[in-house]
DNA sequence: CGCTATCTTGAGTAGCGTCAAGTCATGTGG
DNA sequence: CCACATGACTTGACGCTACTCAAGATAGCG
């Protein structure tokens, strides 16, 4: 159901494109049209982000699409035809990478309100890893060839294009950091600290947020099995570092988290 | 003296950015200045490649700086401006971040002849991590702001470099599944499979080949101890996979390796 | 209200890190 | 060319962290 979910927002992407109309509401994925200059996300939108107005003028050439995801279906796939990258409006993704057998699989990253996806399709042109909703999300498609040739009249933009990609690769390297030569604890205190850090970026509490994600995916992305991600909770409430209640968290010592980070 | 030779290394950079002389091996760093279109790494070489005879004679406008460095010195380090993309001409780097206490630190890539470093500056305009030479090496400094220039006028040449760094974002997604996910021997099985492949891209035996880093090196990429390294290295000896005389290294079982490292 | 997914906690264990001792290779100076 | 020092590697013993298996609690959803 996965997979025929995300044959449909596959199928949803390519009409959009093509600029064929879509029934709206069909499998609860609606599509909403969009110029960049009525985005009210423009302030955090990636492209957007740092143009002056007459370059925002020509950016209206550069029609957007929306649309809304729900828990557990896919933005696209791994092999998927690399057409746009995604700036996520609402809600919360996470980048799955699959083994060649299929057997196992890796959350690479988890993308929020505010934040560019599928960057790492530009090289090869197909998608390198599975993006799923972890909640209700909603994002704007960004068609990159659109994307580029604007960039072509517009320096900043193909800046920050660079920028983002950059920016991506020096994330991972922290979570190579994290997953080479941390405990547990430390990972998973490096973890809630960036999540409070990215709240507070989005302009929420830094100090109380949920967790949208289950233990198992807060595992698997900081190297450690459910129990463990379980268990280390517990111990941060036991020592008054956090509140805990399911996915509710509440910093309560942001100076002692640190301190288990390591820094 | 790593940190003096790196202060040299980087004077050397300098002043070859502003077009100064150098004392020719002064501290063992030689400085040459060679036109693309004389390399000959031009096939290897990343903004040469794939372009076309007039696209050619246009990068001869961007001229390249080679230095050679000695095993232990810096081609940089973590928060030098950023300038120039780096190819590898000989020898093998490693790339080390360090944690912001500066106490613990990992390998976290090696770049081996024929290959490129230095992307992650991009983004900030400063480098992320300390690059240094692993045994004797000889780089090509690429100065970015030209490269830039010369990507307006060839487009194909702006697609290569974000290509490059799509490229790395993939790779570094493939060393977060192996940290987060595989045993010890899975990890090294995964490595060493991957050294035999560059080896055999740069026209070397896929089957026998020197490992030119440590087991400490080796170790810290892969998110275990040197004495992990080592004993696995005798496990797979002891189960035929490899033959192993320090160094030295000769593939005996490929599809063994294979299965170990679990594809 | 019951079903299912998610989470918590416990007990036992295995893999890998730590500590330690010894071997081997490389380089340096006499 | 040899002696010695140093760095790199190997191997063993032991302990701890985090995984596995299991059972029960809690929340969310139809």
């Amino acid at each position: 159901m996965a997979s025929q979910s995300s044959t449909q927002i596959r199928r949803a992407l390519h009409l959009a494109q093509t600029g064929a109309a879509l029934e709206p509401g069909s499998a609860g994925i609606v599509q909403l049209r969009t110029e960049c200059s009525a985005c009210n996300l423009r302030e955090l939108c990636a492209p957007c982000c740092g143009l002056n107005q007459s370059e925002r003028n020509v950016a209206k050439r550069l029609v957007f699409k929306r649309m809304r995801l729900r828990r557990g279906e896919s933005l696209y796939r791994t092999g998927d035809h690399f057409t746009s990258i995604y700036a996520v409006r609402k809600g919360f993704f996470k980048s799955v990478l699959l083994l060649e057998n299929g057997h196992r699989a890796q959350v690479i990253g988890f993308s929020m309100q505010g934040e560019v996806l599928g960057l790492d399709g530009i090289g090869a042109g197909q998608h390198n890893c599975n993006a799923i909703a972890v909640e209700e999300s909603e994002i704007c498609a960004i068609p990159f060839a659109g994307l580029q040739l604007l960039a072509h009249e517009i320096p900043s933009l193909q800046r920050h294009v660079r920028r983002m990609m950059s920016r991506e690769i020096v994330r991972e390297q922290g979570v190579m950091l994290l997953l080479g030569n941390m405990n547990a604890e430390e990972r998973l205190a490096v973890f809630l600290l960036n999540l409070s850090r990215r709240y507070a970026a989005q302009g929420y509490s830094p100090s109380e947020f949920d967790v949208r994600m289950t233990r198992d995916e807060i595992g698997s992305y900081i190297g450690a099995n459910l129990e463990t991600v379980s268990r280390t909770f517990s111990k941060f409430q036991k020592d008054g570092l956090l509140r805990v209640r399911h996915k509710s968290i509440r910093i309560l010592d942001g100076a002692g988290l640190e301190g288990v980070a390591g820094r």
